[in-house]
RNA sequence: GCGGCCAUAGUUCAACGGUAGAACUUCGCGUUGUGGUCGCGACAAUGAGGGUUCGAUUCCCUCUGGUCGCCCCA
């Protein structure tokens, strides 16, 4: 074994039986997406640096050790993109997308890239499904939004979700808050853990998750951010729950959420699945109203999530389904292959899917093979040009008229 | 980036420091033209590199990879 070659670390092979779990997940998202309006868009698969830099900010874990950055030929740094919001706002701004109507629906799919230490449901080459609604600030947005990928869960059949949802407040807000954390955070720096009190400046929400007695303790009495909402900030985010419980979407506040992403603002939520061991996010997001602005373009406020595929498949668990065949055409003798494939040409041209043996085998072969790959019929073309149709399942064989056949197979889809 | 566990045919598992076995899969055969079940047979492995030893799949080290957790996130 041990081939010389191995996929990359952190990669992985999509072989047949996973891809149609995997096509499934796409096109039923490309289809939810679409009959609420969101129209597809793709970005390359690299960007400039900077643009990460200034859109997921300097002081994240993405942008200080998780991306894939190199130099090009011409001297560019240039980073395998490590989400898509940054890159979807880059080509609003970049083509007068401000212009169109607003707000602007998009959806997305593709891989994106981080190097970190792969994990169950982490890895460094991952693929993501996501939408963004850019250039309104409504909470109607938000709800959609959230509504959409709830949707998209439920009807893939992923099992244990819950949604979490927050809000972060305008940047004002946020700043004073975590100002007022931290402050409490210190005044109890005793009893933290060294974890949490390494992290006071760094990342003050963290210490809400934290395991240790001395810290929960603390966090008891700390401040939270839902609690210090004021004004338009509290009222949206007070409209957001309204029209989501209107809606029929269940949730849980959770005043400590965090996001690793530095764009986000007021509203943010996640879909967790608990199912799913330490990466147990399948999906979220939130509103960044000051993203567009930030990369150069008009004040525009905007909501967007993300969902990962390979953490949705990890979900839904194993589903080997074989995809079955409507009919294999073997032929009694080798002088019928010609004609074989001619009908079998026939048969696919009708939206049947039908092979032929490809190998070289004799009957026997072409028989037990297409028990193998799932045929329900087989036709057996005779050297005389007649033809018996032999129903796998039941083992009954009859003769045809391969003039016919089309009805003769088709007519009694499963 | 940090820690724990792990690494044998394509797959799932065996083998006191002493000849690497099995099951499943694949392929072939079980007379002359018919799959599944059954029987027989074949192909096929110690992740890589060092060390200890008369001898290493087994013990030690390094690397590579996997896995779980931390961190973080999808």
């Amino acid at each position: 074994m041990a081939s010389k070659y191995q996929a990359p670390r952190g990669t992985f092979d999509v072989l047949p039986a996973d891809a149609r779990a995997r096509r499934r997940v796409e096109a039923t998202a490309a289809e939810i997406c679409a009959r609420a309006g969101y129209e597809p868009i793709a970005t390359p698969a690299f960007e400039d640096t900077a643009l990460f830099e200034r859109g997921v900010g300097r002081s994240t874990d993405i942008v200080r050790k998780e991306m894939f950055t190199f130099e090009d030929k011409g001297g560019r740094s240039i980073t395998l993109r490590p989400e898509g919001t940054a890159p979807i706002c880059r080509a609003y701004v970049e083509h007068g997308m401000h212009k169109l109507a607003q707000p602007v629906k998009l959806c997305y799919g593709g891989p994106f890239f981080r190097h970190e230490r792969p994990q169950a449901g982490r890895y460094r080459q991952f693929h993501q499904l996501g939408i963004e609604a850019i250039g309104t600030d409504s909470p109607l947005a938000d709800a959609e939004a959230i509504m959409l990928l709830a949707e998209l869960l439920a009807e893939l059949g992923v099992p244990g979700v819950e949604l979490r949802l927050g809000s972060l407040g305008s940047p004002g807000a946020r700043s004073a808050y975590l100002e007022e954390l931290k402050a409490h955070l210190r005044a109890h720096e005793a009893d933290l853990s060294k974890e949490v009190r390494e992290r006071i400046e760094l990342n003050p929400l963290r210490a809400f998750d934290a395991d240790d007695e001395g810290t929960r303790g603390v966090m008891a009495s700390a401040p939270t951010i839902v609690e210090r909402l004021q004004g338009e900030d509290a009222e949206h985010f007070a409209e957001v729950r309204e029209l989501l419980e209107a809606a029929g979407v269940g949730f849980e506040i959770d005043p400590t959420l965090v996001r690793g992403l530095d764009y986000y603002t007021r509203t943010i939520f996640s879909f967790v699945c608990a199912e799913l061991g330490a990466q147990s996010e399948v999906g979220g997001g939130g509103r960044y109203d000051g993203l567009i602005e930030q990369l150069g373009g008009p004040p525009t406020p905007a909501i967007g999530w993300a969902a990962g595929i390979e953490r949705i498949l990890l979900a839904l668990g194993e589903q080997p389904e074989q995809a079955g065949r409507d009919a294999f055409l073997a032929v009694a003798d080798p002088g019928q292959r010609r004609r074989a494939l001619a009908l079998a040409g026939e048969l696919r041209h009708a939206g049947l899917t039908a092979e032929v043996d490809l190998a070289g085998r004799g009957l026997k072969g072409q028989l037990k093979h297409a028990d193998r790959i799932g045929a329900r019929r087989v036709l057996i073309l005779e050297a005389d040009g007649s033809a018996q149709l032999r129903d796998m399942r039941s083992g009954e064989q009859s003769p045809v008229d391969t003039a016919s056949l089309i009805e003769a197979i088709g007519g009694e889809r499963p």
